[in-house]
DNA sequence: CCTTGACCTTCCAGTGACTGGAAGCCCAAT
DNA sequence: ATTGGGCTTCCAGTCACTGGAAGGTCAAGG
């Protein structure tokens, strides 16, 4: 099939498609006697992994690692679950990161009336911190 | 002062300075007779602005809007208010999806032995969602 | 006076993960 | 034969920096 089926397939935009190829994540697909690029299920398959791993945060390289794992049947679930931890926990800094920020935002909100008038605590804030 | 010191003071590199006033986001600094910028304190301060609003994570954009604010001695205190108030959206939003992935790892890591054996449910679920 | 080392200057390139667009080929249907 | 859509490659842009090369400046010590 074509890369457009695959891409609607695999719920990744064509170019993507083309974009991972090129930097390796996924191997060159196969081509036509025109040149255009040829998928078949399994092609679909890999793209469907990629596209679920990234959905869930994971970065291009981790997802690289992991579609090794998966095309090794002498894997130990142990490497896979050892980067799905160091995500989990990329993902829990990130998580509070956030929510000490919405903390400090909704503060300074509160004392901010949000009206007609110039004088306004969050400027204030930002620049005697 | 130079760049380097008032790096020091406001806490942002010195190539971060020059970029900043590369993009427009600051005024261009003066310059000695030898060319190198000259700071003063005043610069200091509206680079100690740019540095809290950047970590709390507001985009440059929004950081260049909150400074012409900041220099609007006739500025609404509404119109800061709904700066702030789209970034906690944005960060509200950023959060819930975190969470989402981190439940969905979090179960995923649950099921998984974690060991030297192959069988592995976190690569089964990205394999098939 | 000269050297050393820390500082400063500009400019170009790379990061991550795409995304947009231009120029041009291919294919199926009218 | 011509349209319209899809495919190809390649270059550029996004965001917010960051690294590095090549070279100018400054203050202190010998």
């Amino acid at each position: 099939m074509n890369i457009g089926e695959a891409a609607r397939r695999a719920g990744v935009p064509a170019k993507t498609i083309r974009y991972y190829e090129g930097i390796g994540l996924i191997p060159a697909a196969g081509r036509t006697a025109s040149g255009y690029r040829d998928y078949s299920d399994r092609d679909v398959e890999t793209l469907r992994f990629v596209q679920h791993a990234r959905s869930l945060g994971f970065s291009v390289k981790d997802v690289g690692d992991l579609l090794q794992l998966w095309h090794d049947r002498d894997r130990a679930s142990g490497d896979v679950k050892r980067i799905a931890a160091g995500h989990v926990a990329a993902v829990e800094r990130k998580i509070e990161e956030l929510q000490a920020i919405r903390a400090t935002l909704v503060s300074l909100m509160h004392r901010c009336h949000g009206d007609d008038r110039p004088d306004c605590p969050i400027l204030e804030e930002l620049a005697n911190p």
